[in-house]
DNA sequence: CCCTAGGCTGCAAACGTTTGTCGGTCCACC
DNA sequence: GGTGGACCGACAAACGTTTGCAGCCTAGGG
């Protein structure tokens, strides 16, 4: 079987539908019904076209379809960093999602560069049915007029007009409390990149949960959400006196506790470290690293979701349209305790 | 700026080109011109155009692009898991070098699954210029016949006819002799999938190595390449008497850890340990993961690359034929000691 | 034997672009 | 004032599919 066209070595062109057509003695249209629309031409034409497909090795465009049908059956995932084990779980809920519905994702790592979102984008919103932006640092007018351009779902970005999933703030709050419950009376808080919407909140949640418990803030300023911004952050950290140390993110996290281990800074014993989103690894550091979960891959699914009912119909899962204000659409956060916090030094 | 067509509030249909043409008052190829080909047509029809593309929102369709063009400058990347840090890396070297060409990549993740990849390429074929494909689970002849329908490149897969870029085995046959020189006399090796070509490669390295200097090895069958596949994998190694384990990647290795701190069997004192790949978090464990260091980011890179030279030309890299003996293909692996092997229990 | 109905198949249009070619207008120069 | 050229815009074809419509052939019943 599979005997190549010709015998062939590499062949030059792809085979087109007419190609198979003719090897078949068929016109296009009876070769294309033939392999799509079973019942629709004879048994025995049917099995010729199958095999002169086979034998051409025969590929169907698929944008000749798109161009046809007008949908691709492609969707587009932006993610700023695809290195960040947090945003490849993200991936990974998206794409089961999609496979489910007979979709295909495309994703596309910016890099933490906003110029280079702006880039992708425009690359990306011809080719696809609609994209889904994590985390984006594109400022509010510039998000609103790319959903007038493409069918788009926002994760963790709240602006008018542009259907979001987010995760909610739960699990800062409850690390706050648990550090105020073992005694800690002032935290110090690493934020992440500026440009970030969930940075943002999340920093509004400590400050606000410190207020209400009492306990003194304090702002280390902004971090790259990588590990190698760690250090700097635990400096800061000790620098302000504070007895535990949030972090915006794991890798931030992760960071720190390379420099704390390095000057022999004990942990938990004189600094406490909380990290966010327990990605891989999280329990893997010495020590083991307390951190606020985030159900990524469930946040992935669900945005698909949003995005697939925004391209069925009307808007998202609400009644009225798409707003960002769907109550549905904020998926809690829980702290998980490790080994990382314990009761404040003094 | 921006009033958005007829202030429609979400618009039914993407804009075409016509719809610019016809609110710019010209012909669809003017307008075509006036959006791609500078100069060709006047600086005012220029200006009436970009402006009626703006107002409506118009994005281009790359698939009627693609349909005359022939290539749709996309390329699908196809990895068997996305949560293995390694192959996240690899992504990301791909995605660099495709970026810098102008393309567009597509990740496909396969979840292990033989017939899911099938599946996948399937979907993919008719929708991208070439595929590169990392760690094919296909048997031999499934991945020569894709080679004729689609231009392919294979990561750690050596088949005739199909170009490859892999890895070597350097980095297990120095982390042998690593173990040989601490005192190690009997080493267990705790193999990846049956159906990975690498695994068996990898095998094959450690076997002739322990040969060569009279080290006894005992194989502890096959295990999925997760974490969760680790325990048992440790659990083996501690019942074959070995001084040492090397497991088929860090992902078991970690696991492996993960038993053996649960049990108080002390690394390296009891037993050392060593992974594959030197993923994200290798560092982070404790004892810190002895393993290979794979430079997975330029293998991403290389097979891009070599992807592109096989759309653009004759073939791959090497002059004749893009043949799979191609030596240039082979990128090595290097040993990175840490704190997870020692001297032998005794 | 003829008519009808139903099952297969082919013709052609359409999807949204890009691009080769041609015609027209205007200006400048002779 | 005429001619040539530069410049600009439009017409139409083409890419590979899918699909509405119509036509043909066959089989079966009257």
């Amino acid at each position: 079987m599979h005997a190549l066209a010709g015998g062939g070595r590499r062949m030059t062109r792809r085979a087109t539908l007419a190609d198979v057509a003719r090897r078949a003695g068929v016109s296009v249209s009876t070769a294309s019904r033939a392999l799509h629309r079973p019942g629709r031409v004879s048994a025995g034409t049917t099995a010729r076209v199958q095999q002169a497909a086979d034998e051409l090795g025969y590929v169907p465009s698929a944008a000749a379809r798109q161009v046809r049908s007008g949908r691709s059956g492609t969707v587009a995932l932006v993610v700023p960093d695809l290195t960040n084990p947090f945003f490849m779980a993200l991936v990974r809920g998206s794409t089961r999602h999609l496979r489910e519905h007979d979709m295909v994702q495309v994703v596309a790592d910016v890099e933490e560069e906003p110029r280079s979102e702006e880039q992708v984008l425009e690359a990306l919103a011809g080719r696809v049915d609609g994209i889904v932006l994590a985390a984006s640092r594109l400022d509010r007018a510039a998000l609103a007029a790319w959903t007038r351009r493409v069918p788009l779902v926002a994760i963790n970005r709240d602006v008018a007009d542009v259907p979001t999933v987010r995760t909610g703030t739960q699990g800062v709050v409850a690390a706050v409390e648990h550090l105020h419950e073992r005694g800690h009376r002032h935290v110090a808080y690493a934020r992440g990149p500026a440009t970030s919407w969930s940075e943002e909140r999340r920093r509004r949640a400590v400050v606000e949960t410190c207020a209400r418990l009492g306990t003194r803030f304090s702002d280390l300023g902004h971090h790259a959400p990588r590990r190698d911004a760690g250090p700097a952050a635990a400096d800061a950290a000790r620098r302000s006196g504070a007895s535990a140390l949030l972090a915006y993110n794991d890798l931030i996290a992760f960071g720190a506790l390379d420099r704390l281990t390095e000057s022999g800074v004990p942990v938990p014993g004189e600094l406490s470290v909380v990290g966010h989103d327990d990605v891989f690894g999280a329990d893997l550091t010495t020590p083991a690293l307390t951190t606020v979960a985030v159900p990524a891959e469930e946040l992935g699914a669900r945005a698909a979701a949003r995005l697939l009912a925004v391209l069925d119909g009307a808007g998202g899962a609400t009644g009225a349209d798409a707003t960002s204000s769907d109550p549905g659409a904020e998926l809690p956060t829980r702290l998980v305790v490790r080994d990382s916090t314990g009761p404040a030094a003094r």
